[in-house]
Formats: structure tokens, sequence, C-alpha cells
DNA sequence: GAATTAACTCTACAAATGTAGAATAAAAAA
DNA sequence: TTTTTTATTCTACATTTGTAGAGTTAATTC
């Protein structure tokens, strides 16, 4: 089950603040707010589709996320390249390297992390 | 506007293939196909959302994409790592180096693939 | 303790999406 | 030329999504 956009921004707030009652949510939402019920609506179906949950702290409710950013987004990546690249994510990074706006320090940036990541491998 | 996820599908072998007739996309699907009518109001819906257009063969419409895969894809890169790491392409891409698994060889190449960016853009 | 605020559930409703039948028209095959 | 196949438009309908009002209850403030 898919998060849809409206949930996801949702969750985008959940996971910054890792943990939060519904009015820190509604805090985080920019002018024009939503309405508390449409964030209650939302909630509740984030719950059926198991990305978030509560604790009761008697009787309000502290929701946090079910689901790592870090999982979800891989999944979304993964999906992507399968969809789009036939499965190759060697084919993917080059795509995205050419692609993408990086500058030149980010590219340095990059080619440091993928370093690690070779030596990382080799252990 | 946006592709729905079947819209997106369909557009993913117009893509392949180029340009085509009705009878070549729904070739294209896998068992079990969908109704031509399916197709047809697919088609109709990309048409108003500027993602595909046709010519005309007599009577015979061939379709092919108003958008190319890259320009598409990469928005949708974009749009995730604006979305989801703040605008930081750098921190997508480490992300993407540690989270997706890619191989030491698959690795090795996006380095050289980095390292011509890199020079690329030094000129 | 009465008034106000906050959060929740229920219900609703419009728009978008997935899917396809019915009807029609044109083209191809027999 | 009669039959069959193909493509198209129109219409339809169930599901999902975005959004929120009404009503209720508990908590907070005056």
């Amino acid at each position: 089950m898919q998060l849809s956009k409206a949930e996801e921004q949702l969750m985008k707030y959940l996971w910054k603040l890792d943990k939060a009652f519904m009015k820190d949510l509604l805090e985080a939402y920019p002018e024009p707010k939503p309405a508390t019920t449409t964030v209650a609506t939302l909630l509740k179906r984030m719950q059926d589709k198991n990305f978030v949950d509560y604790t009761l702290y008697g009787k309000s409710r502290e929701y946090y996320p079910l689901v790592k950013k870090t999982d979800y987004f891989s999944k979304h990546v993964n999906g992507l390249i399968k969809n789009f690249f036939n499965d190759s994510a060697s084919q993917f990074a080059s795509f995205f390297t050419s692609e993408t706006n990086l500058s030149t320090t980010e590219l340095e940036e990059l080619k440091k992390i993928v370093d690690q990541q070779i030596k990382k491998q080799q252990q």
C-alpha cells in the first residue's frame, strides 16, 4: 500500500518531528493550514495503511512513524530504477550524475562518498 | 499535471516503442491485457495532460510521446530530492550510494562517470 | 462551574483514477 | 459483399484521494 501525496506530506512532518501530537503536526504545516479534521482523516488512513501508530498519554495521542524515512525512500528509488532503468542501478547513477544539476563541489563530495563505499565493501 | 500509475505504465511502452499504433501498445502489455477501451481512455487522458499526441495516417493514429523519458524522469528525481532531502542533491547522492545495492564494479563505474562529469564542468 | 479550546469520529462530497461495456465506423479478410 | 476485426468515442461505475463540516467529549482557562 502506497501513501498518497497528501499523506506523504504529512509523513514528512512526522519524520522530522520523530513523534508528535496533533497540534505539533498542524503547526508544521505552512499557511494556509488544513483543517484539523483533514489531518485527522489522513492520520487514520495512514494508520490503516500501517505507516503510523500512536501512544496514548492519558487521553492524548502521540503519533509516530512505523516506517523509517530511509526505508520508504529506498523503496521509492528502487521502484524508479526498476521502472525506468530496467533494473540497472548504474544506468540510473549515470543518469543521475549527468541530469541533476550537481555542482562541482557536490560532485567531488559524491566521489568521496562513492570511494568510501567501495572501501567499505572491500572489507 | 502528473501521470497516474496506469498512465505511466502506458507511457513506458510508448517510450520504448518510440511511436506506436493502438495494436502495438496492446501487444506491449503482458497477459492479462487490459481492454482496448481502457487503453483508449488512458491515451485520451494523457493527451489532455499533454503527454502524448498522434499523427494521422489515413484513418489510423500513430501515437508518440510529447515528453522525453529523460525529462520526465529528471523532474521526478528532482522532485524526490526536493521533497525528501531538503533540496540537497548531494545528500540524496549519499543516500543513493549507500542505500541502493550497487556492486563494487558498479560503484567504480559510477566514480568514473562522476569524474567525467567533473571534467566536463571544469571546461 | 461556565466558557473555550482541542482532538476525535462520522459522514459527506467532489475530483481523479482504473477499468471497461455499448455503439459506431472503418478496415481487413473471407 | 458479407463477416470479422480494430479503433474510437461515450458513458458508467467503483475506488481512492483531498478536504472538511457536525457532533461529541475531554481538557483548559477564566
